[in-house]
DNA sequence: TTGGCTGCAAAAATTTTGCAGTACC
DNA sequence: GGTACTGCAAAATTTTTGCAGCCAA
């Protein structure tokens, strides 16, 4: 399912003087076929046929491999950054802040946005794993679709007392 | 400074059956003081004048306020969500990868974006926070200046061993 | 060989919760 | 007066580190 454009991850992982090692081949593996995940996911995926990786080996080989370039990551809920292989067709996550569903798009449509900003400021966007955040089409309400518009979430606040926390899928 | 687009506060909250009280008026007015902050940060600032209030005290006001939407957040750094006063501007950030310095931009630069991934799938974005990551100008080495380049810190890899952890200015 | 990498376990940092008292409506 | 909110302290999580042995190159 995931073999896009690959890149030579022992090579790269050289160049930068680093090592190519049988977990690092494993975590990179795992998220290509997972497509993005979080760091437990992750690991859980690994440990699945590698069960003496260790948490830590996961967080320090995702840090080696980000600063490589070999995956990127993207902050899609709350305290947990998503990492996505580079490996994978580029594209941005479109996060439901009421369901909590995450979408793919094309980035294409955010080309524009990335010329923009680019011409407005110099900032170069890296669009590869962009992560917008508001309502999917399901739980959008009948409302004007001014995405300046404020909360989204205005009218329906919590019953009282406790606040919900809103639920949290993580599938695709 | 930050009197921007006021809201009523307290009658939103009580809109929820949620109440004004004098930790969160002193929330709100941190962050609109602070324009955007984390949940550490908007802490220190309250407690400079109400040393009482606990740390536990501003994590649950922050929800609150976030619910009802008089706050929201995005995701700038890794672990911490930074919190905004939607009294302010509405603006988004530029998070520079390299050297973690935060820029903010106008909205209307992204309001194409919304449209677009408005029409392509009915998704509605929520536009008064976004937050792109990428490379400021300064940082911006010679290289194309195509969006979808992979990995944009290829070929400066860590020296060895250590990987630095790149700095973390958090000032806009 | 050499020095980067890994596992294990302990330490640190970050968030969340339970409860009894307090304050807002 | 009823009930949401707060502070304090303890509990639960999530990440980071120290080290001795292991393994790519």
């Amino acid at each position: 399912m995931a073999a896009g454009r690959s890149v030579d991850a022992a090579a790269r992982l050289r160049a930068a003087g680093l090592r190519s090692t049988g977990q690092r081949r494993a975590v990179l593996e795992a998220l290509s076929r997972l497509g993005h995940a979080t760091v437990d996911e992750l690991a859980a995926e690994v440990q699945a046929s590698m069960p003496e990786v260790s948490l830590s080996t996961v967080y320090r080989t995702l840090e080696a491999l980000d600063a490589v370039g070999l995956v990127t990551h993207t902050h899609l809920h709350h305290g947990a950054p998503t990492y996505h292989s580079v490996d994978d067709e580029p594209h941005l996550h479109l996060v439901c802040q009421a369901c909590g569903a995450v979408a793919s798009e094309s980035v294409e449509v955010a080309l524009d946005l990335a010329t923009a900003v680019r011409r407005a400021s110099g900032f170069r966007v890296d669009l590869t794993h962009l992560a917008l955040h508001g309502r999917c089409a399901s739980c959008a309400p009948a409302i004007p679709d001014d995405p300046l518009a404020p909360p989204l979430h205005t009218s329906e606040a919590p019953a009282a007392g406790s606040l919900p926390a809103p639920p949290t899928l993580t599938e695709a």
